[in-house]
DNA sequence: AACCGTAACGCAACCGGTTTCATCGCGATT
DNA sequence: AATCGCGATGAAACCGGTTGCGTTACGGTT
């Protein structure tokens, strides 16, 4: 029809829909954003327009224009890998719809200057937000740091974030006791406890959480058997070997999170003990290594991929507020969580039976 | 200084640079990119008025009037979860230093059907290339979809690509053969082996790396324990059992990868097999697994970070050669593996001491 | 000395949306 | 009935780089 402009690439713009549908580019803009103000049987014309020509509008283009924020720093540590796996599929859908970039920055390192440097990194590739996954949440370095530059963050999957700060989390506390009233229900009455590590405030909230269930069934907590973990494998295997030394060993071993829950487990196999038959073993987070490891882990469900999402989607509020200086009043987005039963936990050795088994009990939503 | 303009953003553009160096935006622009036909003397000056102002190009910008690719897709299935991530850090980085975007597409199926479902999702989203990590790599209907709608792919982590496909990969068969010599060295004479999936080539060329080493060291091949697996943890407890209920149980198990080599060392432990004391257990690929689990894995690294990077700079090569209707000659890549020593192997016990332990062999680099 | 080829560089258009602002139409207001 | 107000819509400038092509400077030819 028209002539194709030299340099034209033989994609379909707006240009191309307005002209079909009858519009200006202008009202396909607007249909195909907020949608405001456009008569209904326009928006249709445009919507069949668009259909028809399969027109899928060029980001590249469309962040240009609307200047949104390209660069979004997301600074990981070491999770588990399948903890970042899961974590990174849902920021880089976040960041594909909200058409931005994601600036990877790895920070193994625990050294206060070192995490300091590693942030530091992003203050100068123009980076205009930033991600902080568990644990690098709540390292203070990292968070001084982008203060210092006034770079916005949010913070993900912190027990007792501080007030007025950006995060996403689920409730630690709740899905712990729920676990923990699952061991009850089983009939456990001896239940160990491996606690996460002391440089996340969720290990301190779902010690409580476990805590609080005890206490609920008339449990002294004092009673219990607790160890120090540190959310590693490692830190699992030495914590269940502790446990099952104890001159009253648990029937249950409830860890912090999946990693240890599995080396629980392979330390009980280690010692002759069948899962669940002669132990339980629970964990928490639900990442790919529950369905891993045999057999197959009861645990808490953390919506990971989705809290990365609305991670992202929080700190682009922000920014933006930020620079229409508007105050903006989203600070806090708590997810629900989900008790996940598997394979893992069963009635104690010559317990009486178990009533009928909930196949997950999510939380009350929270917001 | 000038008055800003009303939406300007504050950001410094390449008219700024060109303003401080005394030049025109072209320039800069040249500067920045390729650098052919720019004077020394105003190179300089250019690269110094960048420094100065600390400009770093709008990528949005530079996409859009470069007409570059911007979505790229990527069709993962259920690799481990270490392998994911791992391959997705590569790819991200790669990708914003490209300026496009990763549109990341989920299929756990093995199904034809869903499989090819799955691919098409990304011909209407108009995706410009597709990233193929294993095990969609060597699924027929993915590529035949992809074929059938003129989109390019790369393929990565096969072991014997088809000749002119776009693909990058280590050399499964030289791994596999240096790890086997290590077993051979450190003394075995019995080791048993864990296929991998046989929907992957790799397998096959694993398998093939082990047998060539064995007949090298006069091993007739016919009489070695081989089990059949499909690379998850699941099937690894199977093979490993069947393999330690033979009449005469080998002193060493190499698994087709880290997963499957977990499971064996978790069957040890609960037959009360020490490792690696009274079994050697290795794997392949040095995912984040390896490291893991105790033992640590000796293993056969494979760059998969580095590979993702190489698959997407590959892909764009082919896209834009594609565009300018040009042959692009690039289509293989093969990457170095090496041989990582750990805790999982030893020599058998009451065999003679083992040689100095070398604790890295890498390949000889193949391009 | 006029000529010419090439390297070095600038101008203007353009990539594909979005923002700004002006315009138009039409029912409600006074 | 003239005016007002507002929702719906379009024209043009603009976002920040890059492509095409024209221009300038300069060393070497003949």
């Amino acid at each position: 029809m028209s002539k194709p402009s030299r340099r034209s690439r033989g994609t379909v713009t707006v240009q191309d829909v307005a002209r079909v549908a009858g519009v200006s580019a202008m009202t396909v803009s607007r249909v195909v954003n907020g949608g405001t103000n456009v008569r209904d049987s326009t928006r249709e014309a445009v919507l069949a327009a668009i259909a028809q020509l399969n027109y899928s509008p060029n980001s590249a283009a469309r962040s240009l224009a609307a200047g949104d924020a390209t660069q979004i720093g997301l600074l990981y540590s070491n999770p588990s890998a399948a903890y970042l796996s899961q974590f990174l599929i849902g920021a880089l859908a976040a960041a594909r719809r909200a058409g931005c970039h994601l600036v990877l920055e790895a920070c193994e390192s625990e050294r206060p200057d070192e995490q300091a440097e590693a942030t530091r990194s992003f203050a100068s590739t123009s980076v205009e937000g930033v991600i902080l996954p568990p644990p690098l949440s709540e390292a203070a370095p990292v968070r001084a740091e982008l203060e210092a530059a006034g770079i916005p963050w949010v913070s993900v999957a912190m027990g007792l974030p501080p007030a007025r700060s950006l995060n996403v989390r689920i409730d630690d506390f709740e899905g712990a006791a729920a676990m923990t009233r699952h061991l009850l229900e089983l009939g456990h009455r001896k239940i160990g406890f491996i606690r996460g590590n002391p440089n996340q405030t969720s290990s301190a909230e779902r010690y409580r959480g476990f805590a609080a269930a005890l206490e609920e069934a008339g449990i002294d907590v004092k009673t219990v058997p607790v160890e120090q973990g540190y959310f590693t494998f490692r830190s699992g295997i030495v914590a269940a070997e502790r446990l099952l030394d104890r001159p009253e060993p648990p029937t249950a071993i409830f860890a912090s999170n999946d990693d240890m829950a599995a080396a629980a487990v392979g330390v009980a196999h280690r010692r002759g003990l069948h899962v669940p038959q002669d132990l339980s073993v629970v964990g928490f987070d639900d990442t790919s290594l529950a369905t891993t490891v045999w057999p197959e882990l009861t645990t808490v469900r953390q919506p990971i991929s989705t809290m990365a999402e609305e991670a992202l989607a929080l700190l682009l509020a922000r920014i933006r507020a930020h620079r229409s200086s508007e105050q903006d009043k989203l600070e806090e987005q708590v997810l629900d969580h989900e008790l996940i039963v598997r394979e893992s936990s069963a009635p104690p050795k010559g317990a009486a039976p178990a009533r009928s088994r909930s196949t997950g009990v999510s939380s009350s939503a929270l917001r």
